[in-house]
DNA sequence: GAAACCTTGACACATTCGTGGTAAGGTTTG
DNA sequence: CAAACCTTACCACGAATGTGTCAAGGTTTC
């Protein structure tokens, strides 16, 4: 078996087991189960432990930061609402980083409409 | 002038002045001040506080997450962290959501490299 | 110039986030 | 079966969020 329990996957990742379960509660990294309920880790999970564990540093994001993030991800009406408010803002000259995010944003739900209309 | 001082704004947003005061600190919605330094909330600005606050309310996500996706929207390479980190999970067959704004988001990632690329 | 507004700064307080412990009890392994 | 591990469920506690209120001091308006 290719998989760890807790413990080892703490001591791989840099996370303490405690934070292990808080990331796996807020819906990050959601380890596979044994029969008996034991967490176990795969190569996957422990990469993406890692590459969070990266982000969050680099990037002084939060994990609740993460969490809404992976939200915005999986509701695409909760991601647009979001798109929507921020394009009402971006129309300052300067930002163009923001205007190209907004325009594939925008572009994504047109799409998104094409296709569902094409169905 | 067609701009409010912060307790009319408050009154017609339905935000608390304190409020509008620290949804400005969030760096979300930033008003004029006059010469003397009053926040003049213009038509944008009220509109852009009652979206919010539906926003807010409708989908129960804070001011800190609004924050955090404004910065997303302004950080091309937050950005692309994070749709990075949240595209190695996306692999579970059901949900097509994430899959599908993931896509688009490494097209936009593609674009935007083409198109530096050809500058 | 007094009343009614605005500003920043601070104190306060409930709630959530991020973390660490510890306890009571099941599982694995030697 | 005992040691070492795991689980959930709590208590705790500092930091950040969200929100109100109050104080000291400028501005606007009558």
């Amino acid at each position: 078996m290719d998989s760890l329990t807790i413990n080892e996957a703490a001591a791989t990742t840099g996370w303490s087991p405690r934070m292990l379960r808080y990331v796996e509660q807020a819906g990050l990294v959601a380890p596979e189960r044994s029969p008996s309920g034991y967490r176990l880790y795969g190569a996957a999970e422990l990469q993406r432990l890692r590459t969070l564990k990266e982000l969050v540093a680099q990037f002084d994001v939060s994990l609740s930061d993460m969490a809404f993030a992976a939200r915005m991800a999986s509701d695409a009406e909760l991601s647009d609402a979001v798109q929507a408010w921020l394009s009402a803002q971006a129309s300052r000259p300067e930002d163009v980083q923001a205007e190209e995010w907004l325009r594939f944003e925008q572009e994504k739900h047109e799409r998104l409409l094409a296709a569902v209309g094409a169905a």
